[in-house]
DNA sequence: AGCCTAAAGCTAATCGCGTTAGCTTGAGTT
DNA sequence: AACTCAAGCTAACGCGATTAGCTTTAGGCT
C-alpha cells in the first residue's frame, strides 16, 4: 500500500492551521484539499465529512489550550495563577482564532467523545485555580461560571473586532484581571477567610 | 401594482422568528419562503441576499435588545440599574438565541449601517449605568469591556448549553451580577496590579 | 369602465460545494 | 512476479443560493 503521506493528525492540523487564517466558517473541503495538494473528493479518504473534520478540530483546540491553561496555572497560586492562566487563554484565542470558534461551535457526538475529557480538562485547571482563593464551596460553581463567561466573552468579543478602541485592549484585559482577582479575594475575606 | 402583503419589516420580522426556532446556521431561503408562503426564488423580490437577510435579523435584534436594555435601566440606577439591565439582556439573549447569534455574526456594512448606531445605543445604555458608580473616567472603558465581556459570555455560554448542571444557572447569573456590581463599588482595579 | 405599468409570483436553469461511485495506481507483502 | 488495498483521481449527484425571464394582477390614470 501507498506510504501514508497523510495522517489522521496531520490532516486535522492542516485544517486548524487553515481555520486559523480564513476563518471557521470560512472552512471547504476545497480549500484544504488544495492545501494538501489533493483533490476534493480525495479527502474523504481522510476524513468522513467536513462535520466531523469541524470536530476534530474542536477537540484539537480544547485540548491545546488545556494544556497551555495547565502549563500557566503550573507552580503558580492565588492572583498570579488567575493572571497567567487568563493570559494563556486570551493569547491562544488571539493565535488560533479558528481552532476557538470551532471548539465553540462543536457539541459532544456522544457519551465517548474525546471533546469531553477535553473540556473537562479545562475545566479543572480553573477549578484548580479557583480553589487556591479558599471561596465557599457552594459559591466556586458560580465563580468557575463568572470566570468562564468574563475570559469567554473579552475573547470572542476580541476576535470579532468588538472593541473599536484596540489601542488599549492589553491594558483593559489587565484591569479585567484585577477586577476579577479582587473579587474572589473579597469574597474570601468576606467569609473570615482573610489572613490578617 | 400588487398589494404589498409582505413588506421589508415583515419579512425581516419573520426571518428572525424563524431564526429564534431553528438556530442562526439553519436559516435558509427556503424554510423562510416556505413560512411566507411563496417559492424559493420568489424572496429575492425582497431581499437582495440571504447575507443581506441575516445583516437585516442583525440590526433588528441589536435594535430591540437597545430598547430592552434601556427601558429596564430607565428609572433606576447603581445596582438596581445592573441587575435590571444585566436581566434585560440575558432574557432578550434566551428568547431570542438566533437574533443574537446573527448580531454577532455581523460586521459594519459601511460607515451609514444602521447597525452602528444600534450598537451605540446599546453601549451608550452600558455607558449611562455606569456613571452612576462614579468610576474614575479612565476607568470606565475598562469597566465597559469588563461588563459587555460577562454579560456577553455569559449569554453566549447558555445559549450555547455551555453550563452543564443547569439547575442553578439563574443562582449563577445572580451571584455574577452581585459581584460584578461590589467590584464596580469597590472600585476594584484602582488600586493594585496583578499583571503577569 | 378600461387600459397600462410595475411589483410580486412562478418555473426553469445556473453555480458552487459537499458528497458518493467507481476506476487506477503503486508500495509492500507473499 | 503476483496480489492487495490504501490513497488518488474523474465523473456525477444533490441541495441550497442565486439569476433569467415569463405571467399575473392590482392601482393609478384617462
Amino acid at each position: 500500500m501507498p506510504k501514508a503521506r497523510l495522517t489522521p493528525a496531520s490532516v486535522t492540523e492542516a485544517a486548524a492551521a487553515l481555520v486559523d487564517e480564513v476563518g471557521f466558517d470560512n472552512l471547504s473541503m476545497g480549500l484544504l484539499a488544495e492545501r494538501l495538494g489533493i483533490k476534493t473528493p480525495s479527502l474523504y479518504k481522510h476524513v468522513t465529512s467536513q462535520a466531523e473534520l469541524a470536530h476534530r478540530i474542536a477537540v484539537l483546540a480544547m485540548t491545546e489550550a488545556g494544556d497551555t491553561i495547565r502549563d500557566a496555572i503550573q507552580g503558580r497560586s492565588g492572583s498570579a495563577a488567575l493572571a497567567a492562566g487568563a493570559q494563556a487563554m486570551r493569547t491562544y484565542v488571539r493565535e488560533h482564532p479558528g481552532r476557538y470558534a470551532a471548539a465553540n461551535a462543536t457539541r459532544p457526538t456522544g457519551p465517548d467523545d474525546p471533546f469531553i475529557p477535553a473540556s473537562e480538562r479545562v475545566l479543572a485547571s480553573w477549578a484548580a485555580m479557583l480553589s487556591g482563593y479558599g471561596l465557599d464551596p457552594g459559591q466556586e460553581i458560580h465563580a468557575m461560571r463568572t470566570l468562564r463567561s468574563v475570559l469567554h466573552g473579552f475573547a470572542t468579543l476580541e476576535a470579532a473586532g468588538g472593541f473599536q478602541i484596540d489601542a488599549s485592549v492589553d491594558e483593559s484585559f489587565a484591569w479585567l484581571v484585577t477586577f476579577i482577582d479582587q473579587g474572589l479575594r473579597a469574597g474570601a475575606a468576606s467569609r473570615g477567610d482573610v489572613t490578617a
